[in-house]
DNA sequence: TGACGATAAGTGATCAATCACTTATATATC
DNA sequence: GATATATAAGTGATTGATCACTTATCGTCA
């Protein structure tokens, strides 16, 4: 039997409530086991609470997993939009450093949306991968980049540099914060949208 | 109700066969709905066969998502070990080459890969990843590359200019085969090795 | 007391897997 | 070639377990 989560921060609820804990037992059973792999009964085992407490505070298992990735995706898109507004160099320099804090800041949550993002797909209108092209697609425009590829193309070029050590961080191949390559993420985008 | 499974290619099976559709069935399931969100029942209905025929052909649900896994991650990690063995600008070219060919051949199976290799943490002692770990390794023990950087880490970066495109592909926003995209991967690749 | 946070004990539905059994295919013997 | 024997392929009903979710009840503190 494993030990009760006793976590103090959730996702969208104050620190140490019920459902606080059982928002962090649903991503570390999420990421462990998949979504629909974890039953409503370990997740409130291990979130030290009934199973009808669930019930209370999300509308289904569904709603939950849901939850948590609309509360990711949405901090992640406006992060990306937040910084498009100014050099290409500032942007990506400013993007890098605050996506790989954002994930080191709250693992679990960033580790869950690497995941399971291709599990919802009709999730919101936005996303980082579609500010991320839009992005790009400024920057083509604004003759700064080549216009070789598709703004689609190189956006995920480039967002793939970050994403997949994120993946082998997950893997445990990697066990460093994310922040440690922040000044070689970077320079490796800026070499991939400009050289490729 | 969803049209029976006609397409003929296995990946372990003969083509024809119903081994062969059960395969496609699961790997069409699979990366639509994840392993555990996809009924034995109605992967038997798609592949157009019996329950019960699923266990004379693989000893349970998990054997049949482990045999398809495994297939296809074999396949890739012999493919980057057999290119090593050159110039490290060479292998690098014959690597994306043959990844993106291998990809766009079997897509179905590719992205299963892509979407769920996370789910199989012990599968094998080798990994298309840990390939090119060795490969990044070897060359910078050899001087030809920075070693500012650990061998886990670069590798990473540079799969990803690959990986991301691929998961572009499978979340629909990239319609092209990857190989449409060999010699930009190669560019872009080379550049994460050398500049980050 | 009464509203609320929380629970334990359920509900029918669905799950993966197995079963006894049938049909098709292959191999062997004359 | 015909017949006998063995094995593989295929079925679908059934199993006990587990699923997501609901209901009835409890304790507690204003």
């Amino acid at each position: 039997m494993r030990e009760i989560i006793s976590d103090e921060r959730g996702v969208t609820a104050a620190p140490g409530t019920a459902k606080a804990r059982i928002e962090r037992a649903a991503l570390t059973l999420f990421i462990e086991r998949s979504i629909e792999g974890v039953s409503t009964k370990s997740l409130a085992a291990l979130a030290g609470v009934s199973e009808g407490l669930l019930y209370r505070h999300f509308k289904s298992k569904d709603d939950l997993a849901r939850t948590l990735m609309l509360s990711i995706h949405t901090q992640l898109t406006e992060l990306v939009r937040s910084h498009a507004e100014q050099s290409l160099d500032a942007a990506i320099t400013d993007i890098v450093h605050d996506y790989a804090r954002l994930a080191d800041e709250d693992w679990p949550l960033f580790a869950y949306h690497l995941l399971y993002m291709h599990r919802f797909p009709n999730l919101s209108e936005d996303s980082p991968l579609k500010a991320a092209t839009d992005l790009v697609a400024f920057n083509q425009a604004a003759g700064r980049l080549p216009t070789s590829l598709s703004p689609h193309v190189l956006a995920a070029m480039s967002l793939g540099v970050v994403l997949q050590t994120a993946q082998s961080k997950v893997a445990g191949v990697i066990t460093q914060p994310l922040s440690d390559f922040i000044p070689n993420f970077e320079r490796a985008v800026m070499a991939v949208l400009e050289d490729a």
